[in-house]
DNA sequence: AGATAACCGGAACGATTCGGTCTGATTTGC
DNA sequence: GCAAATCAGACCGAATCGTTCCGGTTATCT
């Protein structure tokens, strides 16, 4: 039930590049900077997700990140999914493969993907706009919680 | 993003036990039989989920397991909190350490909480009974997602 | 009372994944 | 054409996770 580092880090560096949104590029290192994260760590990230299209990558001189949408456009789900694939809580979700012993007689696998779009459906309602700003711990949650 | 395969295997056993919700008690043995888990692996299982207040173990000759509580009342929260402890997405939540290098800096991390407890919303929102009925992939997480 | 059956706790081993570092390929600017 | 700065992929060590084994305790049956 634990993030990964990585989509950890992701989540961070993406927060700190939102900041920068104002046009001009940014680059790994200056993110780096920012967060405190090692610098390679950093660009392992940023491939990543470049790769998934969140972030414009501009090689060559001069060249840098840039968000590739809007940050009200871009959600915790998203980002997660860059990073560590799809969300499954279980192997049996994502592809057709059950290794499980039990396979057809196992009366909890059905409930899986439900279970895996509510949680995605958490994470997808958290927009990168919202992770910028300082405050406001509440707000979030109660309506999914009652 | 996924969870442990110890949790994982926690639901299908408390399932299975759940399925012998009839008075007579059920050995780790047996579960471990109709799941096709090893069973070193149930009794361990079983260890934990007792000392949770999930199941309620009585020892000595003719013992097994039962459950503590109507199954309507045990929820996969409970069952993944048993094994994993609290529910936390990242390492900022659940103690006062923050080995973050930017502490005070970071503005994603007042925003976890609330993320937790939408997640583990959704979580407790699956009773146990529903996990023993055979079939209805739908009908949850559409309320969540929307 | 002895023996059996079942749960309980800790410790050690092996495998897999994760996190971090390094080197190479590509593009722009002068 | 050269050089600087960037992204992109591959390698490696380390920590965690999962599994198995062992001895101990408790209550029932003979």
């Amino acid at each position: 039930m634990r993030l990964s580092s990585m989509a950890d880090y992701a989540v961070v560096t993406m927060s700190a590049a939102a900041r920068h949104c104002g046009g001009h590029r940014v680059s790994a290192q200056q993110l780096a900077d920012e967060t405190g994260l090692p610098a390679p760590t950093v660009q392992k990230l940023v491939s990543k997700l470049s790769a998934a299209g969140l972030l414009k990558a501009v090689r060559g001189a001069h060249g840098g990140l840039k968000l590739a949408r809007p940050a009200a456009a871009i959600t915790l789900a998203d980002i997660v999914e860059a990073v560590e694939g799809p969300i499954a809580l279980t192997p049996c979700s994502d592809h057709g493969r059950h290794d499980c012993t039990l396979e057809s007689a196992c009366t909890v696998r059905p409930h899986w993907p439900a279970v895996d779009a509510a949680l995605r459906g958490a994470l997808a309602g958290i927009p990168l706009t919202q992770l910028s700003r300082p405050a406001a711990t509440a707000a979030l949650g109660a309506e999914v919680m009652a």
